[in-house]
DNA sequence: CGTAGCAGGGAAAGCGGTTACCCGCTTCGG
DNA sequence: CCGAAGCGGGTAACCGCTTTCCCTGCTACG
């Protein structure tokens, strides 16, 4: 029986048939191998492929071969700004290298990230990329660091983006000095009461980019109290909670609010004028990551960026190179004061 | 020889080994069969291949079953948050299919989005989405045909997102006829002398919005003069760009500023404060697709929903469902009414 | 009691490639 | 002039898995 418009695409056994040639030798004339072929019948093999549309079916070639072109790429949310610049260098670096990158979404949860891993390897990835930010003690961290482990062992190489307490290469971003840079940079501009607008925290990235800003006050004699911290989710909605609940509380005396991303102090920013506070002139706002978008909220977003394409593609760089799991140094981070943080 | 640290990894041969059964039974064992296997050797299996940290090898089986859990996702640009909400919502959907995505960025460039298309070939996934929009005239929109045609006679599904000339399954976004009731909604509050941001002249998606945007304004016997539309990139920048140049030549008498997706909508915020000029009360902004950052602009900027990551999903359950090409109803959009354009 | 029918296990034939190996020719050094 | 050493083509083994087909041992039924 035939089922129309079901006809198999076309194999190379098709075009070595066609082309009147061995099926070794139309192999080796449409990818490079060691051996060389004769010139014309190469020639002849490349044109019968074209006139046949062929395409090599990469799973074969991977089953044969015993290695894949593809990367694997977790992270928390695919939605997520942060997430999908870092995507969009990691996947032009791939293509550059000619590699597929496979992209799936942890939704923060630590259980679903193992889950996800393990599901990868079974594509048997060149390289796996873990873009989610852990949170210390996860209990599903050593699970999960057993299955990379094993992930390495059969050749397979991974690299994390950003701080993790596991054993694994890993593109450091300096979250703690940048934060501590901004810290400084605000007191110079002349703050002098802070609140926080945090991650959930026990989420490592969250974490380091407080302590990284409260030490960077501490060197100043300056500090943000635990009551003007608040804790919650990692996203434009826990920024904006965050800020409300602040607000509630501990309304008099804020100078600056720092929220340790963008988003969330885009959504801190948004609650703020929603209490009819203005960001910048009554409270300054400050965040981390330097999305794009943050250039255009109003008052433009004092931050610290993250360059983060760069990020990405250094992370497939890295997969890539022999080199071992030397961390190497963290990428710069740079202050950029913009009007939400006015010279007071 | 030994290379430290690159065993192959465990494959169904091992465990059927170490079960003590056949090759067979395994299989029949670890994946659902039509045949049925003994209770007690299924378990024995089972252990086993838990033991021994077994995963099945993807690429194998899609040459075993001639069929890939693969789709394959041509987007524009990752970065952009209209497509990372997109992407994400389908990828979700593919997860819960227990399909893998592969994604690839276009640039926009229609030449090569036909490259990646001919790659993406490769992996014979199951479903390929387009969502690049596309351009009308590209010289390589029959070359994409064709090779998509192809594509769909041994047996796989291809779906594009939004509007396109192309005969393949499509998930409509009503450009045209949201943006006609934006024109109205926007004519109601009182507003008469419009310009436009668009997009370039022969991107498709830009064209039905303009479209659809004028003629919502000729229903009211208004219009927006040709000397007020400009045409940039489809990016925040080509929006910022536009509305500068706008300014400079047609600063007099513009109630409205119509960008034609929310973007570039920001970007021209930005570009009229940069020259002094007041989003909202001064010169009143409307996008369109609502992306989340939208909210937090300042004014908080008036579009049309539409509900992209709703869209993904629908976009992957349509392929896969056995239905043909018909197009079915485009998704609904509304009109999100925000604090850009007050009540005149 | 003979036999048809049906589980359910295993051997083996693929799936679409790659590549080790073999083999007939040249080419060259000794 | 002979043997070793490329060169370049084809044959076939193999990659890890699925699935067809065969075979055995039961049960059920006339």
């Amino acid at each position: 029986m035939h089922i129309a418009g079901s006809k198999s695409p076309v194999t190379l056994h098709d075009v070595a048939r066609e082309a009147g040639v061995s099926l070794a030798t139309a192999s080796r004339s449409l990818n490079g191998s060691t051996r060389t072929v004769n010139q014309e019948l190469q020639e002849r093999v490349v044109k019968t492929a074209a006139r046949l549309g062929y395409t090599p079916n990469l799973s074969a070639q991977a089953v044969a071969k015993g290695t894949t072109m593809t990367v694997a790429l977790l992270v928390a949310d695919i939605a997520d700004p942060y997430f999908s610049q870092l995507a969009a260098g990691i996947i032009r670096a791939a293509d550059e290298a000619g590699l597929i990158v496979t992209m799936e979404g942890t939704e923060g949860n630590g259980v679903r990230e193992l889950e996800l891993v393990r599901a990868m390897r079974g594509q048997r990835p060149k390289v796996m990329i873990l873009a989610g930010s852990r949170s210390s003690g996860d209990p599903s961290s050593e699970a999960l660091a057993e299955e990379l482990r094993a992930f390495e062992a059969t050749g397979g190489r991974v690299v994390f983006i950003s701080e993790n307490a596991l054993p694994f290469d890993t593109v450091l971003i300096d979250n703690y000095e940048g934060a501590r840079e901004l810290a400084g940079a605000m007191v110079n501009l002349g703050y002098r009461r802070f609140a926080a607008v945090a991650g959930p925290s026990q989420l490592v990235t969250s974490c380091d980019r407080l302590s990284g800003f409260r030490d960077g006050l501490a060197e100043h004699g300056l500090d943000v109290p635990e009551a003007r911290i608040r804790h919650a989710a990692f996203t434009r909605d826990g920024g904006y909670h965050s800020a409300r609940a602040l607000l509630a509380d501990e309304r008099e005396d804020i100078d600056l609010i720092f929220a340790v991303n963008d988003v969330m102090a885009v959504g801190a920013m948004t609650a703020l004028r929603d209490e009819g506070i203005l960001p910048g002139r009554d409270v300054a706002v400050a965040g981390y990551d330097d999305i794009p978008l943050v250039r255009d909220v109003t008052p433009a977003l004092t931050t610290v960026r993250i360059p983060l394409e760069l990020v990405g593609r250094q992370a497939l760089a890295r997969a890539l190179q022999a080199g071992g799991t030397d961390a190497g140094a963290p990428v710069a981070t740079e202050v950029i004061l913009r009007a939400s943080t006015p010279q007071r």
